[in-house]
DNA sequence: TGAGTATATTTGAATATACTCATATAAAGT
DNA sequence: ACTTTATATGAGTATATTCAAATATACTCA
Protein backbone atom coordinates (compact mmCIF):
# COMPACT_ATOMS: atom_id res chain seq x y z
CA UNK A 1 0.00 0.00 0.00
CA UNK A 2 2.83 2.64 0.76
CA UNK A 3 4.13 1.86 -2.67
CA UNK A 4 0.65 2.78 -4.28
CA UNK A 5 0.39 5.76 -2.48
CA UNK A 6 3.99 6.57 -3.09
CA UNK A 7 3.41 6.48 -6.79
CA UNK A 8 0.34 8.61 -6.28
CA UNK A 9 1.51 11.40 -4.45
CA UNK A 10 3.13 13.62 -7.67
CA UNK A 11 1.47 15.78 -9.47
CA UNK A 12 2.58 14.91 -12.77
CA UNK A 13 1.95 11.26 -12.08
CA UNK A 14 -2.09 11.73 -11.17
CA UNK A 15 -2.40 14.07 -14.23
CA UNK A 16 -0.85 11.33 -16.32
CA UNK A 17 -3.42 8.86 -14.24
CA UNK A 18 -6.26 11.41 -15.17
CA UNK A 19 -5.51 11.06 -18.94
CA UNK A 20 -5.12 7.81 -19.15
CA UNK A 21 -8.31 7.42 -17.49
CA UNK A 22 -10.02 8.54 -20.84
CA UNK A 23 -7.87 6.43 -22.91
CA UNK A 24 -4.61 4.47 -23.88
CA UNK A 25 -1.78 6.77 -25.02
CA UNK A 26 1.94 6.53 -25.98
CA UNK A 27 4.36 8.55 -24.23
CA UNK A 28 4.66 11.26 -27.39
CA UNK A 29 1.05 12.00 -26.77
CA UNK A 30 1.58 12.08 -23.54
CA UNK A 31 4.45 14.65 -24.05
CA UNK A 32 2.34 17.03 -26.06
CA UNK A 33 -0.81 16.61 -23.98
CA UNK A 34 0.87 17.42 -20.73
CA UNK A 35 3.81 19.35 -21.97
CA UNK A 36 6.40 17.42 -20.44
CA UNK A 37 9.33 16.34 -21.45
CA UNK A 38 10.37 12.96 -23.62
CA UNK A 39 12.27 11.37 -20.68
CA UNK A 40 10.55 12.21 -17.78
CA UNK A 41 7.01 11.05 -19.16
CA UNK A 42 9.05 8.01 -19.90
CA UNK A 43 10.08 8.02 -16.37
CA UNK A 44 6.71 8.86 -14.72
CA UNK A 45 5.11 5.97 -16.42
CA UNK A 46 7.38 3.23 -15.97
CA UNK A 47 7.52 3.91 -12.38
CA UNK A 48 3.34 3.65 -12.45
CA UNK A 49 3.62 0.63 -14.27
CA UNK A 50 6.41 -0.79 -11.99
CA UNK A 51 3.71 -0.43 -8.96
CA UNK A 52 1.05 -1.90 -11.03
CA UNK A 53 -1.15 1.28 -11.91
CA UNK A 54 -0.27 1.23 -15.29
CA UNK A 55 -0.10 -1.35 -18.23
CA UNK A 56 1.97 -0.79 -21.17
CA UNK A 57 1.66 -2.62 -25.05
CA UNK A 58 4.00 -2.15 -27.77
CA UNK A 59 2.67 -1.23 -31.07
CA UNK A 60 5.66 -1.15 -33.56
CA UNK A 61 7.77 1.54 -32.16
CA UNK A 62 4.68 3.04 -29.96
CA UNK A 63 3.83 1.61 -26.37
CA UNK A 64 0.95 2.85 -25.58
CA UNK A 65 0.09 2.76 -21.64
CA UNK A 66 -3.04 2.65 -20.05
CA UNK A 67 -4.34 1.55 -16.42
CA UNK A 68 -4.08 -1.54 -15.79
CA UNK A 69 -7.59 -3.53 -15.45
CA UNK A 70 -6.05 -5.72 -12.66
CA UNK A 71 -5.39 -2.90 -10.79
CA UNK A 72 -8.72 -1.34 -11.13
CA UNK A 73 -9.71 -4.68 -10.04
CA UNK A 74 -8.04 -4.96 -6.98
CA UNK A 75 -8.58 -1.33 -5.50
CA UNK A 76 -11.68 -0.13 -6.45
CA UNK A 77 -12.38 1.82 -3.91
CA UNK A 78 -8.97 4.01 -4.41
CA UNK A 79 -9.68 3.98 -7.76
CA UNK A 80 -12.88 5.61 -7.16
CA UNK A 81 -11.24 8.32 -5.14
CA UNK A 82 -9.05 8.77 -7.66
CA UNK A 83 -11.68 9.47 -10.20
CA UNK A 84 -13.35 11.69 -8.47
CA UNK A 85 -10.51 13.80 -7.01
CA UNK A 86 -9.74 14.00 -10.75
CA UNK A 87 -12.91 16.07 -11.48
CA UNK A 88 -11.90 18.72 -8.84
CA UNK A 89 -8.43 19.66 -9.60
CA UNK A 90 -7.86 22.77 -12.29
CA UNK A 91 -5.05 21.00 -14.11
CA UNK A 92 -7.53 17.87 -14.62
CA UNK A 93 -10.18 19.56 -16.41
CA UNK A 94 -7.21 21.47 -18.17
CA UNK A 95 -5.79 18.26 -19.25
CA UNK A 96 -8.90 16.73 -20.07
CA UNK A 97 -9.43 19.77 -22.23
CA UNK A 98 -6.60 19.47 -24.38
CA UNK A 99 -6.77 15.99 -24.53
CA UNK A 100 -10.68 16.56 -26.20
CA UNK A 101 -9.56 18.83 -28.62
CA UNK A 102 -6.83 16.45 -29.91
CA UNK A 103 -9.41 13.65 -30.33
CA UNK A 104 -12.28 15.59 -31.50
CA UNK A 105 -9.45 17.07 -34.27
CA UNK A 106 -8.83 12.92 -35.26
CA UNK A 107 -4.76 13.85 -34.01
CA UNK A 108 -2.36 10.84 -33.28
CA UNK A 109 0.64 9.51 -32.80
CA UNK A 110 1.52 9.88 -36.63
CA UNK A 111 0.30 13.66 -36.89
CA UNK A 112 2.99 14.42 -34.15
CA UNK A 113 5.92 12.27 -35.10
CA UNK A 114 5.69 15.03 -38.61
CA UNK A 115 4.88 17.88 -36.60
CA UNK A 116 4.80 18.37 -33.04
CA UNK A 117 4.62 21.98 -33.26
CA UNK A 118 1.73 21.51 -35.12
CA UNK A 119 -0.24 19.25 -32.74
CA UNK A 120 0.70 21.81 -29.94
CA UNK A 121 -0.88 24.83 -32.26
CA UNK A 122 -3.81 23.02 -33.34
CA UNK A 123 -4.71 22.59 -29.45
CA UNK A 124 -3.87 26.00 -28.52
CA UNK A 125 -5.44 27.74 -31.16
CA UNK A 126 -8.77 25.86 -30.47
CA UNK A 127 -8.35 26.72 -26.65
CA UNK A 128 -7.95 30.51 -27.34
CA UNK A 129 -11.18 30.34 -29.18
CA UNK A 130 -13.01 29.10 -26.44
CA UNK A 131 -11.65 31.68 -24.17
CA UNK B 1 -5.10 15.22 -4.16
CA UNK B 2 -1.08 14.99 -4.20
CA UNK B 3 -0.52 16.00 -0.68
CA UNK B 4 -2.42 13.75 0.75
CA UNK B 5 -1.08 11.01 -1.49
CA UNK B 6 2.34 12.03 -0.27
CA UNK B 7 1.25 11.88 3.22
CA UNK B 8 0.24 8.73 3.13
CA UNK B 9 2.84 7.01 0.83
CA UNK B 10 5.41 6.02 4.15
CA UNK B 11 4.64 3.36 6.10
CA UNK B 12 5.59 4.55 9.60
CA UNK B 13 2.54 7.07 9.37
CA UNK B 14 -0.17 4.37 7.53
CA UNK B 15 0.74 2.66 10.62
CA UNK B 16 -0.39 5.39 12.79
CA UNK B 17 -3.48 5.75 10.88
CA UNK B 18 -3.85 2.37 11.20
CA UNK B 19 -3.88 2.34 15.08
CA UNK B 20 -5.79 5.88 15.45
CA UNK B 21 -8.48 4.10 13.25
CA UNK B 22 -9.65 2.38 16.21
CA UNK B 23 -9.12 4.93 18.94
CA UNK B 24 -7.50 8.78 19.52
CA UNK B 25 -4.24 8.21 21.33
CA UNK B 26 -1.46 10.71 22.75
CA UNK B 27 2.01 10.54 21.51
CA UNK B 28 3.51 8.85 24.62
CA UNK B 29 1.11 5.77 23.49
CA UNK B 30 2.26 5.73 19.67
CA UNK B 31 6.14 5.75 20.97
CA UNK B 32 5.21 2.43 22.77
CA UNK B 33 2.64 1.00 20.49
CA UNK B 34 4.87 1.36 17.63
CA UNK B 35 8.48 1.38 19.07
CA UNK B 36 9.13 4.59 17.61
CA UNK B 37 11.35 7.94 18.65
CA UNK B 38 9.30 10.43 20.41
CA UNK B 39 10.34 12.92 17.92
CA UNK B 40 9.59 11.00 14.94
CA UNK B 41 5.79 9.92 16.26
CA UNK B 42 5.39 13.75 16.96
CA UNK B 43 6.32 14.75 13.39
CA UNK B 44 4.56 12.01 11.55
CA UNK B 45 1.70 13.20 13.49
CA UNK B 46 2.23 16.48 12.90
CA UNK B 47 2.15 16.15 8.98
CA UNK B 48 -0.89 13.80 8.73
CA UNK B 49 -2.60 16.99 10.85
CA UNK B 50 -1.02 19.41 8.30
CA UNK B 51 -3.03 17.63 5.31
CA UNK B 52 -6.07 17.22 7.12
CA UNK B 53 -5.86 13.64 7.98
CA UNK B 54 -5.35 14.24 11.83
CA UNK B 55 -7.33 16.31 14.16
CA UNK B 56 -5.74 16.32 17.70
CA UNK B 57 -7.39 17.79 20.84
CA UNK B 58 -5.14 19.17 23.94
CA UNK B 59 -5.79 17.60 27.11
CA UNK B 60 -3.71 19.66 29.84
CA UNK B 61 -0.30 18.40 28.79
CA UNK B 62 -1.48 15.80 26.57
CA UNK B 63 -2.35 15.86 23.08
CA UNK B 64 -4.51 13.54 21.45
CA UNK B 65 -4.68 12.42 17.96
CA UNK B 66 -7.22 11.00 16.00
CA UNK B 67 -8.78 10.89 12.59
CA UNK B 68 -10.48 13.85 11.62
CA UNK B 69 -14.09 13.07 11.19
CA UNK B 70 -14.09 15.79 8.18
CA UNK B 71 -10.85 13.95 6.56
CA UNK B 72 -13.63 10.77 6.69
CA UNK B 73 -16.62 12.91 5.15
CA UNK B 74 -14.62 14.39 2.48
CA UNK B 75 -13.06 11.34 1.76
CA UNK B 76 -15.24 7.90 1.76
CA UNK B 77 -13.59 6.34 -0.42
CA UNK B 78 -10.15 6.66 0.44
CA UNK B 79 -10.80 5.92 3.87
CA UNK B 80 -12.69 3.06 2.84
CA UNK B 81 -9.58 1.81 0.75
CA UNK B 82 -7.43 2.42 3.65
CA UNK B 83 -9.69 -0.31 6.04
CA UNK B 84 -9.51 -2.21 3.40
CA UNK B 85 -5.83 -2.12 3.20
CA UNK B 86 -4.97 -2.17 6.96
CA UNK B 87 -6.62 -5.93 7.16
CA UNK B 88 -3.88 -6.89 4.92
CA UNK B 89 -0.81 -6.00 5.72
CA UNK B 90 1.46 -7.82 8.67
CA UNK B 91 2.80 -4.97 10.46
CA UNK B 92 -0.71 -3.48 10.56
CA UNK B 93 -2.07 -6.13 12.26
CA UNK B 94 0.87 -6.64 14.63
CA UNK B 95 0.48 -3.25 15.57
CA UNK B 96 -3.71 -3.62 16.50
CA UNK B 97 -2.95 -6.67 18.50
CA UNK B 98 -0.30 -4.23 20.59
CA UNK B 99 -3.41 -1.88 20.97
CA UNK B 100 -5.70 -4.54 21.85
CA UNK B 101 -3.31 -5.70 24.74
CA UNK B 102 -2.34 -2.18 26.09
CA UNK B 103 -6.16 -1.24 26.26
CA UNK B 104 -7.72 -4.83 27.82
CA UNK B 105 -4.81 -4.77 30.41
CA UNK B 106 -6.13 -1.00 31.54
CA UNK B 107 -3.07 0.54 30.59
CA UNK B 108 -2.60 4.47 29.77
CA UNK B 109 -0.69 7.12 29.60
CA UNK B 110 -0.19 7.58 33.50
CA UNK B 111 1.06 4.28 33.40
CA UNK B 112 3.76 5.07 30.66
CA UNK B 113 4.59 8.29 32.81
CA UNK B 114 5.47 5.98 35.69
CA UNK B 115 7.10 3.17 34.36
CA UNK B 116 7.23 3.08 30.38
CA UNK B 117 9.28 -0.05 30.12
CA UNK B 118 7.05 -1.60 32.50
CA UNK B 119 4.33 -1.11 29.84
CA UNK B 120 6.49 -2.46 27.13
CA UNK B 121 7.34 -5.16 29.17
CA UNK B 122 3.29 -5.86 30.14
CA UNK B 123 3.03 -5.95 26.29
CA UNK B 124 5.74 -8.16 25.25
CA UNK B 125 4.69 -11.08 28.21
CA UNK B 126 1.29 -11.33 26.80
CA UNK B 127 2.51 -11.72 22.98
CA UNK B 128 4.91 -14.44 24.17
CA UNK B 129 2.14 -16.37 25.76
CA UNK B 130 0.00 -16.48 22.82
CA UNK B 131 3.05 -17.48 20.60
C1' DT C 1 8.06 30.25 41.08
C1' DG C 2 10.61 26.01 40.13
C1' DA C 3 10.91 21.16 38.91
C1' DG C 4 9.23 17.71 36.10
C1' DT C 5 6.87 15.96 32.03
C1' DA C 6 4.51 15.76 27.28
C1' DT C 7 4.97 17.39 22.97
C1' DA C 8 7.13 20.23 19.27
C1' DT C 9 10.83 21.99 16.63
C1' DT C 10 15.57 22.55 14.99
C1' DT C 11 19.75 20.77 13.12
C1' DG C 12 22.65 18.00 10.43
C1' DA C 13 23.64 13.73 8.02
C1' DA C 14 21.93 10.09 5.00
C1' DT C 15 18.97 8.80 1.55
C1' DA C 16 15.48 9.32 -1.97
C1' DT C 17 13.17 11.77 -5.67
C1' DA C 18 12.43 14.58 -9.81
C1' DC C 19 14.35 16.65 -13.42
C1' DT C 20 17.49 17.56 -17.64
C1' DC C 21 20.86 16.39 -20.99
C1' DA C 22 23.05 13.05 -23.52
C1' DT C 23 23.14 8.53 -25.12
C1' DA C 24 21.48 3.64 -25.87
C1' DT C 25 18.22 0.41 -27.78
C1' DA C 26 14.95 -1.30 -30.85
C1' DA C 27 11.89 -1.14 -34.60
C1' DA C 28 10.61 1.10 -39.36
C1' DG C 29 11.28 3.04 -43.49
C1' DT C 30 14.41 3.94 -47.32
C1' DA D 1 23.00 -1.57 -44.48
C1' DC D 2 21.80 3.12 -43.11
C1' DT D 3 18.86 6.50 -41.18
C1' DT D 4 15.11 7.96 -38.65
C1' DT D 5 12.02 7.61 -34.91
C1' DA D 6 9.93 6.11 -30.35
C1' DT D 7 11.09 4.92 -26.04
C1' DA D 8 14.25 3.84 -22.23
C1' DT D 9 18.11 4.63 -19.39
C1' DG D 10 22.55 6.57 -17.23
C1' DA D 11 24.87 10.45 -15.13
C1' DG D 12 24.63 14.62 -12.79
C1' DT D 13 22.25 18.11 -10.13
C1' DA D 14 18.80 20.27 -7.27
C1' DT D 15 15.46 19.51 -4.01
C1' DA D 16 12.86 16.87 -0.58
C1' DT D 17 12.36 13.52 2.98
C1' DT D 18 13.72 10.79 6.85
C1' DC D 19 15.72 10.03 11.23
C1' DA D 20 18.09 10.75 15.68
C1' DA D 21 19.87 13.85 19.03
C1' DA D 22 19.53 18.16 21.19
C1' DT D 23 16.85 21.94 22.40
C1' DA D 24 12.58 24.59 23.04
C1' DT D 25 7.83 25.14 24.44
C1' DA D 26 3.73 24.37 27.18
C1' DC D 27 1.57 22.44 30.75
C1' DT D 28 1.06 20.51 35.82
C1' DC D 29 1.86 20.19 40.40
C1' DA D 30 4.19 21.21 44.59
Amino acid sequence: MTELFKALGDENRLRLLNVLDQKALCVCEIEVLLGMSQSNASRHLSKLRAVGILSSEKDAQWVHYKISDDFIESNRALYKYLKEGFQKGDSFINDLQRLEIYTKKGLNCQYIANDKDFVLREIDIHLKKEA
